[in-house]
DNA sequence: TCGTTATTTCGCCAACAAGCGAAGTATCGG
DNA sequence: CCGATACTTCGCTTGTTGGCGAAATAACGA
């Protein structure tokens, strides 16, 4: 039943549960999902290793840049039975609205500056337009 | 997403877990469920106003005895569909496989002596083997 | 009414989890 | 190489949680 308490656990923190959810129509890297939560690095960082323990999530390393991702359909029927009840529940949760209209707004501002100085603008613009979705 | 975060800490448990499964077929009193877990009855009271409070399971007082019962299908469809995922990912969990074996003889054992003196002997047998299902 | 039994509430302690900042690791740009 | 940038790990503090036993509440049985 380990697998089961290490998903419940992960979805039982509000934080991280948002940073689930920001990843639920595209990966993200670290640095946006410090700017959406607005926490610290370190306890974004400790959160995510959390939700990848547990199997909801992972990673991909690309130079500097650590990018997130829901595991989805790759996941295990048992986690992705448990990712199916968090998107479904959460579909018209109010902080999780506004938590999608905020990545808007990141994705728009941060490739200038930082985490995706390598993604050209075509591939930014339907990010864009998936996170308006 | 209050309701998604109750459910999720509830479940996050293994003690709140057993307690939860051993709900699964049938209807248990407090004590039933105090000598599954072989906590302190304080503990298991806690641990059971938890899993009220999500909605995963509600009680029903019968003279000096609470019979505890899985909310399953009355349960709000957030609700509903972590209740399939945490019975579907455990149907063959091992621990929750010895719980059902030892609920078998705490079904057989504890009416003659406490829980419920006012189940007939017919229903106790039904009751049995539904256990043994 | 009084004692007994079933369960909950309260008060406490130990273990854990979430937060931060500082220091460490890794990669890129010069 | 060296500085800067993106994370992560470590060490710490604070709040929460799970456990217990003792006391409170409730209901039955004599």
């Amino acid at each position: 039943m380990n697998e089961l308490l290490r998903v419940a656990r992960a979805l039982g923190d509000p934080n991280r549960v948002r940073a689930f959810l920001a990843l639920e129509k595209r990966e993200l890297c670290a640095c946006q999902l410090i700017e959406l939560l607005g926490l610290a690095p370190s306890t974004v960082s400790k959160h995510m290793a959390v939700l990848k323990h547990a199997g909801l999530v992972d990673s991909r390393k690309s130079g500097r840049w650590v990018h997130y991702r829901c595991t989805g359909k790759r996941a295990v029927p048992a986690v992705r039975e448990a990712i199916a009840w968090a998107h479904r529940s959460l579909r018209h949760d109010p902080q999780i609205t506004r938590d999608r209209r905020r990545l808007v707004a990141i994705l728009l501002r941060t490739p200038a500056e930082a985490c995706d100085t390598d993604r050209s603008p075509v591939t930014r613009r339907s990010a864009v337009a998936a996170a308006r979705r």
